[in-house]
RNA sequence: GGCGAUGUGGCCGAGUGGCUGAGGCAAGGGCCUGCAAAGCCCUCUACCUGGGUUCGAUUCCCAGCAUCGCCUCCA
Protein backbone atom coordinates (compact mmCIF):
# COMPACT_ATOMS: atom_id res chain seq x y z
CA UNK A 1 0.00 0.00 0.00
CA UNK A 2 1.44 3.62 -0.95
CA UNK A 3 1.41 5.90 1.51
CA UNK A 4 2.09 9.74 0.50
CA UNK A 5 1.66 12.93 2.43
CA UNK A 6 -1.38 14.99 1.65
CA UNK A 7 -0.82 18.60 1.88
CA UNK A 8 -4.84 19.16 2.16
CA UNK A 9 -5.37 16.67 5.29
CA UNK A 10 -1.31 17.76 6.85
CA UNK A 11 -1.26 13.61 7.32
CA UNK A 12 0.51 10.67 5.58
CA UNK A 13 -2.01 8.52 4.22
CA UNK A 14 -2.75 6.11 1.36
CA UNK A 15 -3.01 7.11 -2.23
CA UNK A 16 -6.67 5.65 -2.88
CA UNK A 17 -7.03 4.69 -6.58
CA UNK A 18 -10.07 6.11 -8.57
CA UNK A 19 -9.40 2.77 -10.71
CA UNK A 20 -7.46 0.31 -9.58
CA UNK A 21 -4.70 -0.08 -11.32
CA UNK A 22 -4.23 2.98 -12.80
CA UNK A 23 -3.29 6.44 -11.22
CA UNK A 24 -3.61 9.94 -13.09
CA UNK A 25 -1.31 12.87 -12.20
CA UNK A 26 -0.81 16.35 -12.37
CA UNK A 27 1.73 18.14 -12.58
CA UNK A 28 2.21 21.68 -12.91
CA UNK A 29 4.69 22.32 -15.17
CA UNK A 30 7.06 25.29 -16.18
CA UNK A 31 6.16 28.84 -17.69
CA UNK A 32 8.77 29.04 -20.34
CA UNK A 33 10.32 32.40 -20.07
CA UNK A 34 13.51 31.53 -19.16
CA UNK A 35 16.36 29.07 -18.53
CA UNK A 36 15.09 26.53 -16.13
CA UNK A 37 16.40 26.86 -12.40
CA UNK A 38 17.06 24.33 -9.64
CA UNK A 39 14.05 24.56 -8.25
CA UNK A 40 12.37 23.51 -11.68
CA UNK A 41 14.72 20.36 -11.53
CA UNK A 42 13.93 19.34 -7.88
CA UNK A 43 10.46 19.21 -9.05
CA UNK A 44 10.60 17.05 -12.01
CA UNK A 45 13.26 14.60 -10.50
CA UNK A 46 11.13 14.40 -7.28
CA UNK A 47 8.64 13.46 -9.97
CA UNK A 48 10.00 11.19 -11.97
CA UNK A 49 11.04 9.39 -8.85
CA UNK A 50 7.65 9.23 -7.95
CA UNK A 51 6.47 8.40 -11.42
CA UNK A 52 8.97 5.18 -11.82
CA UNK A 53 8.39 4.34 -8.73
CA UNK A 54 4.73 3.87 -9.62
CA UNK A 55 5.17 1.97 -12.38
CA UNK A 56 7.97 0.01 -11.34
CA UNK A 57 5.00 -1.20 -8.88
CA UNK A 58 3.16 -2.40 -12.07
CA UNK A 59 0.87 0.70 -11.97
CA UNK A 60 -0.39 2.48 -15.37
CA UNK A 61 0.49 6.02 -14.29
CA UNK A 62 -0.82 8.71 -16.72
CA UNK A 63 1.09 11.84 -15.90
CA UNK A 64 -0.16 15.32 -16.94
CA UNK A 65 2.64 18.14 -16.77
CA UNK A 66 1.14 21.37 -18.82
CA UNK A 67 3.29 24.00 -20.75
CA UNK A 68 2.13 27.65 -19.96
CA UNK A 69 2.77 29.08 -22.55
CA UNK A 70 0.78 32.27 -22.52
CA UNK A 71 1.46 34.40 -19.49
CA UNK A 72 2.31 38.23 -18.01
CA UNK A 73 6.46 37.04 -17.56
CA UNK A 74 6.44 35.91 -21.74
CA UNK A 75 4.84 38.85 -22.54
CA UNK A 76 7.15 41.14 -20.16
CA UNK A 77 9.49 39.53 -22.03
CA UNK A 78 8.66 39.66 -25.42
CA UNK A 79 8.52 43.06 -25.28
CA UNK A 80 11.38 44.21 -23.76
CA UNK A 81 13.51 42.01 -26.33
CA UNK A 82 11.14 43.04 -29.20
CA UNK A 83 10.28 39.74 -30.32
CA UNK A 84 7.50 37.63 -30.93
CA UNK A 85 6.19 35.95 -27.92
CA UNK A 86 5.52 32.59 -29.73
CA UNK A 87 9.57 32.42 -29.85
CA UNK A 88 10.03 32.90 -26.57
CA UNK A 89 7.92 29.65 -25.67
CA UNK A 90 9.16 27.92 -28.32
CA UNK A 91 12.76 28.07 -27.48
CA UNK A 92 12.26 27.73 -23.61
CA UNK A 93 10.22 24.62 -24.28
CA UNK A 94 12.89 23.19 -26.60
CA UNK A 95 15.34 24.19 -23.80
CA UNK A 96 13.38 23.20 -21.13
CA UNK A 97 12.64 19.17 -22.66
CA UNK A 98 16.64 19.31 -23.74
CA UNK A 99 17.59 19.65 -19.78
CA UNK A 100 14.89 17.52 -18.76
CA UNK A 101 16.42 14.49 -21.17
CA UNK A 102 19.79 15.43 -19.52
CA UNK A 103 18.64 14.77 -16.01
CA UNK A 104 17.18 11.35 -17.10
CA UNK A 105 13.38 12.57 -16.82
CA UNK A 106 11.04 10.94 -18.49
CA UNK A 107 8.84 12.49 -20.64
CA UNK A 108 5.14 13.28 -19.23
CA UNK A 109 2.19 11.18 -21.06
CA UNK A 110 0.68 14.24 -21.52
CA UNK A 111 2.22 17.79 -22.55
CA UNK A 112 -1.01 20.60 -22.63
CA UNK A 113 -0.32 23.72 -23.72
CA UNK A 114 -2.49 26.74 -22.19
CA UNK A 115 -2.52 27.87 -25.85
CA UNK A 116 -4.36 24.89 -27.00
CA UNK A 117 -7.26 25.09 -24.31
CA UNK A 118 -8.24 28.68 -24.66
CA UNK A 119 -11.64 27.84 -25.89
CA UNK A 120 -12.28 25.38 -23.18
CA UNK A 121 -11.54 27.99 -20.26
CA UNK A 122 -13.55 30.61 -21.98
CA UNK A 123 -16.27 27.92 -21.68
CA UNK A 124 -15.35 27.24 -18.14
CA UNK A 125 -14.84 30.78 -17.41
CA UNK A 126 -18.86 31.44 -18.97
CA UNK A 127 -20.03 29.08 -16.66
CA UNK A 128 -18.85 30.79 -13.76
CA UNK A 129 -19.99 33.92 -14.90
CA UNK A 130 -23.32 32.36 -15.48
CA UNK A 131 -24.08 31.23 -12.08
CA UNK A 132 -22.78 34.24 -10.30
CA UNK A 133 -19.22 32.78 -8.71
CA UNK A 134 -17.19 34.82 -11.57
CA UNK A 135 -18.00 38.60 -12.35
CA UNK A 136 -16.38 41.13 -14.99
CA UNK A 137 -14.78 44.10 -14.07
CA UNK A 138 -12.87 47.13 -16.02
CA UNK A 139 -9.68 44.99 -16.65
CA UNK A 140 -10.97 41.17 -16.71
CA UNK A 141 -13.22 38.39 -14.87
CA UNK A 142 -13.01 37.57 -11.29
CA UNK A 143 -13.69 34.41 -9.76
CA UNK A 144 -15.04 34.96 -5.86
CA UNK A 145 -14.18 33.98 -3.29
CA UNK A 146 -15.97 34.67 -0.71
CA UNK A 147 -17.90 32.18 -1.47
CA UNK A 148 -15.78 29.19 -1.60
CA UNK A 149 -16.53 27.96 1.44
CA UNK A 150 -13.21 25.84 2.53
CA UNK A 151 -11.11 28.37 0.80
CA UNK A 152 -7.70 28.50 2.43
CA UNK A 153 -7.90 24.37 2.58
CA UNK A 154 -4.40 23.81 1.16
CA UNK A 155 -3.21 27.28 3.04
CA UNK A 156 -4.23 26.24 6.03
CA UNK A 157 -5.62 29.15 6.46
CA UNK A 158 -8.78 31.31 6.72
CA UNK A 159 -9.64 34.14 4.26
CA UNK A 160 -9.54 36.90 7.21
CA UNK A 161 -6.60 35.33 8.53
CA UNK A 162 -4.13 35.80 5.39
CA UNK A 163 -5.85 39.01 4.67
CA UNK A 164 -5.28 40.32 8.32
CA UNK A 165 -1.31 40.65 8.28
CA UNK A 166 1.09 40.44 5.23
CA UNK A 167 -0.90 43.59 4.00
CA UNK A 168 2.37 45.48 3.02
CA UNK A 169 2.17 44.15 -0.70
CA UNK A 170 0.23 45.53 -3.28
CA UNK A 171 -3.40 43.69 -4.35
CA UNK A 172 -3.34 42.63 -7.79
CA UNK A 173 -6.23 44.99 -9.48
CA UNK A 174 -7.65 45.66 -5.89
CA UNK A 175 -9.80 48.18 -6.91
CA UNK A 176 -11.82 46.54 -8.91
CA UNK A 177 -12.28 43.52 -7.20
CA UNK A 178 -15.15 43.05 -4.73
CA UNK A 179 -13.04 40.99 -2.04
CA UNK A 180 -8.99 41.81 -2.46
CA UNK A 181 -8.56 37.86 -2.79
CA UNK A 182 -10.57 37.19 -5.88
CA UNK A 183 -8.57 36.63 -8.35
CA UNK A 184 -8.51 37.22 -12.59
CA UNK A 185 -9.71 33.76 -14.69
CA UNK A 186 -9.48 36.36 -17.96
CA UNK A 187 -7.27 39.27 -18.38
CA UNK A 188 -8.33 41.92 -20.59
CA UNK A 189 -5.60 42.73 -23.06
CA UNK A 190 -3.64 46.03 -24.21
CA UNK A 191 -3.27 46.92 -27.56
CA UNK A 192 -0.35 45.07 -28.90
CA UNK A 193 -0.79 42.41 -26.48
CA UNK A 194 -1.14 38.47 -27.85
CA UNK A 195 -4.92 38.52 -27.54
CA UNK A 196 -8.02 35.70 -27.58
CA UNK A 197 -11.94 36.58 -28.52
CA UNK A 198 -13.87 36.16 -25.33
CA UNK A 199 -17.49 37.29 -24.63
CA UNK A 200 -16.38 39.77 -22.30
CA UNK A 201 -13.40 40.79 -24.36
CA UNK A 202 -10.18 40.42 -26.22
CA UNK A 203 -7.85 39.16 -23.56
CA UNK A 204 -5.84 35.67 -22.18
CA UNK A 205 -6.34 33.14 -19.77
CA UNK A 206 -5.85 34.42 -15.98
CA UNK A 207 -3.07 31.53 -14.49
CA UNK A 208 -4.89 29.09 -12.68
CA UNK A 209 -7.77 27.99 -15.35
CA UNK A 210 -5.40 25.91 -17.41
CA UNK A 211 -4.78 23.54 -15.14
CA UNK A 212 -8.16 23.46 -13.65
CA UNK A 213 -9.25 22.83 -17.12
CA UNK A 214 -6.63 20.59 -18.44
CA UNK A 215 -6.70 18.46 -15.35
CA UNK A 216 -10.33 17.64 -15.65
CA UNK A 217 -10.28 16.94 -19.39
CA UNK A 218 -7.60 14.68 -19.17
CA UNK A 219 -7.89 13.57 -16.31
CA UNK A 220 -11.50 13.45 -15.40
CA UNK A 221 -12.73 14.73 -11.90
CA UNK A 222 -11.93 13.46 -8.75
CA UNK A 223 -8.29 12.70 -10.12
CA UNK A 224 -6.04 10.93 -7.54
CA UNK A 225 -2.99 13.39 -7.65
CA UNK A 226 -1.72 16.48 -8.14
CA UNK A 227 1.61 17.78 -7.65
CA UNK A 228 3.92 20.74 -7.34
CA UNK A 229 6.06 23.11 -5.89
CA UNK A 230 5.37 24.00 -2.45
CA UNK A 231 5.16 27.44 -3.34
CA UNK A 232 2.69 26.46 -5.73
CA UNK A 233 -0.04 25.69 -2.95
CA UNK A 234 -0.97 29.09 -2.23
CA UNK A 235 -2.09 30.63 -4.21
CA UNK A 236 -1.79 28.87 -7.38
CA UNK A 237 -3.18 25.72 -6.37
CA UNK A 238 -5.52 27.03 -3.66
CA UNK A 239 -7.19 28.88 -6.20
CA UNK A 240 -7.29 26.02 -8.80
CA UNK A 241 -9.53 24.32 -6.47
CA UNK A 242 -11.83 27.11 -5.84
CA UNK A 243 -12.38 26.95 -9.59
CA UNK A 244 -13.32 23.63 -9.57
CA UNK A 245 -15.40 23.82 -6.02
CA UNK A 246 -17.43 26.87 -7.90
CA UNK A 247 -18.02 24.51 -10.69
CA UNK A 248 -19.18 21.76 -8.24
CA UNK A 249 -16.96 19.43 -9.65
CA UNK A 250 -14.52 17.16 -7.60
CA UNK A 251 -10.75 17.89 -7.93
CA UNK A 252 -7.83 16.08 -6.90
CA UNK A 253 -8.23 13.52 -4.21
CA UNK A 254 -4.36 14.03 -3.07
CA UNK A 255 -2.18 16.36 -2.90
CA UNK A 256 1.81 16.05 -2.89
CA UNK A 257 4.12 19.39 -2.36
CA UNK A 258 8.29 19.26 -2.93
CA UNK A 259 10.05 21.76 -0.55
CA UNK A 260 12.46 23.77 -2.15
CA UNK A 261 15.94 24.07 -3.01
CA UNK A 262 17.86 26.77 -0.65
CA UNK A 263 21.34 28.61 -1.33
CA UNK A 264 23.97 28.34 1.10
CA UNK A 265 22.71 31.06 3.20
CA UNK A 266 19.29 28.44 3.34
CA UNK A 267 17.26 30.76 1.73
CA UNK A 268 14.92 29.76 -1.48
CA UNK A 269 16.17 30.00 -4.38
CA UNK A 270 13.99 31.23 -7.20
CA UNK A 271 14.05 33.20 -10.44
CA UNK A 272 12.31 35.94 -8.47
CA UNK A 273 15.77 36.34 -5.97
CA UNK A 274 17.35 36.74 -8.93
CA UNK A 275 20.68 34.07 -7.37
CA UNK A 276 19.98 30.95 -9.42
CA UNK A 277 22.87 29.00 -10.40
CA UNK A 278 20.45 27.55 -13.45
CA UNK A 279 19.86 24.13 -14.20
CA UNK A 280 21.43 23.97 -17.41
CA UNK A 281 25.16 25.53 -15.40
CA UNK A 282 24.50 22.43 -13.36
CA UNK A 283 24.27 19.76 -15.83
CA UNK A 284 27.44 21.29 -17.96
CA UNK A 285 29.34 21.30 -14.40
CA UNK A 286 28.34 18.16 -13.52
CA UNK A 287 27.35 14.24 -13.89
CA UNK A 288 23.66 15.40 -14.29
CA UNK A 289 22.79 12.01 -12.05
CA UNK A 290 24.47 14.01 -9.57
CA UNK A 291 21.38 15.95 -8.93
CA UNK A 292 19.09 13.18 -9.26
CA UNK A 293 21.44 11.44 -6.51
CA UNK A 294 21.58 14.67 -3.77
CA UNK A 295 17.83 14.91 -4.24
CA UNK A 296 17.38 11.01 -3.68
CA UNK A 297 19.36 11.51 -0.01
CA UNK A 298 16.74 14.05 0.48
CA UNK A 299 13.52 13.61 1.82
CA UNK A 300 11.53 15.63 -1.05
CA UNK A 301 9.50 17.18 1.34
CA UNK A 302 11.99 19.22 3.17
CA UNK A 303 14.58 21.90 1.47
CA UNK A 304 17.67 20.73 0.41
CA UNK A 305 20.58 22.95 -0.34
CA UNK A 306 22.85 22.17 -3.71
CA UNK A 307 26.19 23.23 -3.15
CA UNK A 308 29.43 21.92 -3.76
CA UNK A 309 29.46 19.89 -0.90
CA UNK A 310 26.63 18.20 -1.54
CA UNK A 311 27.15 17.16 -5.15
CA UNK A 312 30.73 16.48 -4.82
CA UNK A 313 29.62 14.02 -2.35
CA UNK A 314 27.07 12.50 -4.62
CA UNK A 315 29.57 12.29 -7.70
CA UNK A 316 32.03 10.29 -5.18
CA UNK A 317 28.96 8.24 -4.20
CA UNK A 318 27.92 7.44 -7.93
CA UNK A 319 31.44 6.67 -8.95
CA UNK A 320 30.92 3.68 -5.97
CA UNK A 321 28.03 2.93 -7.68
CA UNK A 322 29.37 2.51 -11.19
CA UNK A 323 32.89 0.84 -9.93
CA UNK A 324 30.38 -2.10 -8.67
CA UNK A 325 28.28 -1.73 -11.82
CA UNK A 326 31.41 -2.56 -13.81
CA UNK A 327 32.76 -5.40 -11.27
CA UNK A 328 29.18 -6.47 -10.95
CA UNK A 329 29.26 -6.75 -15.10
CA UNK A 330 30.17 -10.21 -15.11
CA UNK A 331 27.94 -11.93 -12.67
CA UNK A 332 25.66 -13.85 -14.10
CA UNK A 333 21.57 -13.27 -14.49
CA UNK A 334 19.66 -13.68 -11.45
CA UNK A 335 16.36 -12.26 -9.58
CA UNK A 336 16.75 -9.35 -7.47
CA UNK A 337 16.85 -10.64 -3.80
CA UNK A 338 13.54 -10.82 -2.80
CA UNK A 339 14.27 -9.66 1.04
CA UNK A 340 15.63 -6.79 -0.50
CA UNK A 341 12.84 -6.06 -2.45
CA UNK A 342 10.68 -6.42 0.02
CA UNK A 343 12.62 -3.76 2.09
CA UNK A 344 12.59 -1.56 -0.73
CA UNK A 345 9.36 -1.40 -1.40
CA UNK A 346 8.45 -0.88 2.50
CA UNK A 347 10.65 2.24 2.56
CA UNK A 348 9.15 3.93 -0.98
CA UNK A 349 5.78 3.29 -0.09
CA UNK A 350 6.41 5.15 3.41
CA UNK A 351 5.64 8.71 1.61
CA UNK A 352 8.36 7.71 -1.02
CA UNK A 353 11.36 7.36 1.89
CA UNK A 354 13.98 7.59 -0.64
CA UNK A 355 16.42 8.58 2.08
CA UNK A 356 15.61 4.89 3.78
CA UNK A 357 15.73 3.52 0.13
CA UNK A 358 19.11 4.81 -0.77
CA UNK A 359 20.34 3.78 2.33
CA UNK A 360 19.11 0.07 1.50
CA UNK A 361 20.72 0.56 -1.92
CA UNK A 362 24.41 1.51 -0.67
CA UNK A 363 23.98 -1.44 1.99
CA UNK A 364 22.86 -3.81 -0.66
CA UNK A 365 25.90 -3.02 -2.71
CA UNK A 366 28.07 -3.81 0.28
CA UNK A 367 26.86 -6.76 0.93
CA UNK A 368 27.33 -7.73 -2.68
CA UNK A 369 30.65 -6.72 -3.01
CA UNK A 370 31.54 -8.88 0.07
CA UNK A 371 30.02 -11.51 -1.46
CA UNK A 372 31.87 -11.18 -4.67
CA UNK A 373 35.04 -10.61 -2.61
CA UNK A 374 34.20 -14.20 -0.69
CA UNK A 375 33.02 -15.91 -3.65
CA UNK A 376 29.27 -15.96 -2.57
CA UNK A 377 26.67 -17.17 -4.09
CA UNK A 378 24.28 -14.52 -3.08
CA UNK A 379 26.13 -12.01 -5.09
CA UNK A 380 24.04 -12.14 -8.27
CA UNK A 381 20.92 -11.94 -6.62
CA UNK A 382 22.43 -8.83 -4.56
CA UNK A 383 23.48 -7.25 -7.69
CA UNK A 384 20.78 -7.57 -9.85
CA UNK A 385 19.09 -5.75 -6.31
CA UNK A 386 20.72 -3.18 -6.81
CA UNK A 387 20.13 -2.87 -10.49
CA UNK A 388 16.71 -3.07 -10.13
CA UNK A 389 16.27 -0.12 -7.49
CA UNK A 390 18.53 1.85 -9.62
CA UNK A 391 15.90 0.93 -12.14
CA UNK A 392 13.16 2.14 -10.35
CA UNK A 393 15.24 5.44 -9.45
CA UNK A 394 15.63 6.65 -12.78
CA UNK A 395 19.56 6.40 -12.16
CA UNK A 396 21.97 5.02 -14.76
CA UNK A 397 25.12 3.55 -13.43
CA UNK A 398 28.37 3.03 -15.97
CA UNK A 399 29.45 -0.59 -15.86
CA UNK A 400 31.37 -1.71 -18.34
CA UNK A 401 31.87 0.60 -21.07
CA UNK A 402 32.79 -0.02 -24.59
CA UNK A 403 36.71 0.24 -24.87
CA UNK A 404 38.44 0.70 -28.24
CA UNK A 405 40.83 -1.45 -29.22
CA UNK A 406 43.88 0.72 -28.91
CA UNK A 407 42.91 1.18 -25.22
CA UNK A 408 41.88 -2.92 -25.39
CA UNK A 409 45.57 -3.53 -26.44
CA UNK A 410 47.36 -1.53 -23.77
CA UNK A 411 45.14 -2.86 -21.05
CA UNK A 412 46.60 -6.66 -22.65
CA UNK A 413 50.26 -5.27 -22.88
CA UNK A 414 50.08 -4.52 -18.77
CA UNK A 415 48.91 -7.53 -18.43
CA UNK A 416 51.40 -8.92 -19.90
CA UNK A 417 53.95 -6.95 -18.36
CA UNK A 418 53.04 -7.47 -14.99
CA UNK A 419 52.39 -11.49 -15.71
CA UNK A 420 56.19 -10.78 -16.58
CA UNK A 421 56.89 -8.46 -13.22
CA UNK A 422 58.20 -5.68 -15.74
CA UNK A 423 56.46 -3.24 -13.37
CA UNK A 424 58.39 -0.31 -14.79
CA UNK A 425 56.67 -1.05 -17.87
CA UNK A 426 53.14 -2.13 -16.27
CA UNK A 427 52.95 0.94 -14.02
CA UNK A 428 54.03 3.42 -17.27
CA UNK A 429 51.19 1.83 -19.23
CA UNK A 430 48.38 2.21 -16.53
CA UNK A 431 49.52 5.98 -16.08
CA UNK A 432 49.36 6.37 -20.02
CA UNK A 433 45.41 5.38 -19.60
CA UNK A 434 44.34 7.14 -16.68
CA UNK A 435 45.90 10.21 -18.50
CA UNK A 436 43.32 9.63 -21.33
CA UNK A 437 40.94 9.78 -18.31
CA UNK A 438 40.39 5.80 -18.07
CA UNK A 439 39.73 4.19 -14.73
CA UNK A 440 41.78 1.97 -14.58
CA UNK A 441 41.38 -1.09 -12.31
CA UNK A 442 43.83 -3.87 -12.04
CA UNK A 443 42.81 -7.20 -10.19
CA UNK A 444 43.58 -10.81 -10.03
CA UNK A 445 41.30 -11.82 -13.05
CA UNK A 446 43.29 -9.33 -15.39
CA UNK A 447 42.81 -5.04 -15.94
CA UNK A 448 39.13 -3.20 -15.65
CA UNK A 449 38.78 -0.38 -18.07
CA UNK A 450 36.50 2.26 -17.88
CA UNK A 451 35.61 5.66 -18.12
C1' G B 1 0.45 40.15 12.85
C1' G B 2 -1.41 35.01 10.99
C1' C B 3 -0.03 30.03 9.32
C1' G B 4 3.83 26.53 8.71
C1' A B 5 8.75 24.25 8.58
C1' U B 6 13.60 23.46 10.33
C1' G B 7 17.79 23.33 14.19
C1' U B 8 21.58 15.92 14.60
C1' G B 9 28.63 14.03 14.57
C1' G B 10 34.35 17.31 10.22
C1' C B 11 30.48 18.12 6.11
C1' C B 12 25.72 16.51 3.81
C1' G B 13 21.59 14.09 5.54
C1' A B 14 17.84 10.14 7.82
C1' G B 15 15.55 8.44 12.16
C1' U B 16 13.90 6.88 16.97
C1' G B 17 10.73 7.22 24.19
C1' G B 18 15.38 3.23 26.34
C1' C B 19 17.91 -2.51 23.52
C1' U B 20 23.63 3.85 22.20
C1' G B 21 22.68 6.04 17.61
C1' A B 22 20.56 5.03 8.74
C1' G B 23 23.21 6.19 4.58
C1' G B 24 26.65 9.28 1.62
C1' C B 25 31.18 12.20 1.63
C1' A B 26 35.70 13.23 4.30
C1' A B 27 39.61 11.52 8.00
C1' G B 28 42.61 7.62 10.56
C1' G B 29 44.02 2.33 11.10
C1' G B 30 43.98 -2.67 9.10
C1' C B 31 43.22 -6.63 5.18
C1' C B 32 43.87 -7.37 -0.05
C1' U B 33 47.53 -5.63 -3.99
C1' G B 34 54.30 -5.97 -6.89
C1' C B 35 52.61 -0.77 -5.92
C1' A B 36 48.13 1.63 -6.67
C1' A B 37 42.93 1.67 -7.77
C1' A B 38 38.52 -0.91 -6.58
C1' G B 39 36.69 -3.77 -2.55
C1' C B 40 36.16 -5.53 2.59
C1' C B 41 36.78 -4.76 8.06
C1' C B 42 37.50 -1.36 12.19
C1' U B 43 37.68 3.68 14.49
C1' C B 44 36.52 9.02 15.69
C1' U B 45 33.37 13.14 16.59
C1' A B 46 25.66 14.10 17.73
C1' C B 47 21.02 15.37 18.64
C1' C B 48 19.78 24.67 19.58
C1' U B 49 18.63 26.58 24.94
C1' G B 50 15.64 26.39 29.46
C1' G B 51 11.75 24.07 31.89
C1' G B 52 8.09 19.92 32.28
C1' U B 53 5.95 14.75 31.62
C1' U B 54 8.47 9.94 32.37
C1' C B 55 11.86 4.87 35.79
C1' G B 56 14.21 6.98 31.32
C1' A B 57 13.91 12.19 26.00
C1' U B 58 17.69 13.74 20.85
C1' U B 59 12.71 11.76 20.20
C1' C B 60 6.50 13.86 23.73
C1' C B 61 4.66 18.82 26.02
C1' C B 62 5.57 24.15 27.17
C1' A B 63 8.56 28.43 26.68
C1' G B 64 12.62 30.76 24.41
C1' C B 65 16.44 31.52 20.70
C1' A B 66 17.99 31.03 15.62
C1' U B 67 17.14 30.14 10.46
C1' C B 68 13.67 29.70 6.60
C1' G B 69 8.93 29.59 3.83
C1' C B 70 3.82 31.19 2.64
C1' C B 71 0.10 35.16 3.56
C1' U B 72 -2.28 37.42 -4.61
C1' C B 73 0.29 34.93 -9.87
C1' C B 74 8.19 31.91 -8.35
C1' A B 75 9.04 24.48 -8.97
Amino acid sequence: MFRLYDSATSEVRELRLRTPGRVGIYLCGPTVYGPPHLGHGRATLVYDILRRYLEWTGLEVRLVSNITDIDDKIIDRANRESRPWQEITHKCEDVWFRAMEKLNVQRPTDVPHATEYVDQMVDMIATLVASDRAYVTGDGVYLSVDDIDDYGLLAHQSLDDMLSGGGEREVFGAGNKRHPADFALWKFSKPGEPSWPSPWGDGRPGWHSECVVMSLELLGEGFDLHCGGMDLKFPHHENERAQAVALGKEFANHWMHNGFVVDAEGEKMSKSLGNVANLLDLMDLYDPRAYRMVLLQTHYRGPVRVGQDNIDAAVSALAGLDAFAARAASLGEAAPDPETMVSFRDRMDDDLDTPAATALLFDTVRRANAAIDAGGSEAASLAAAVHEICRAFGLVLKGAADVPADVAAKAAALDAARAAKDFATADALRAELQADGWIVETTKTGTAIRR
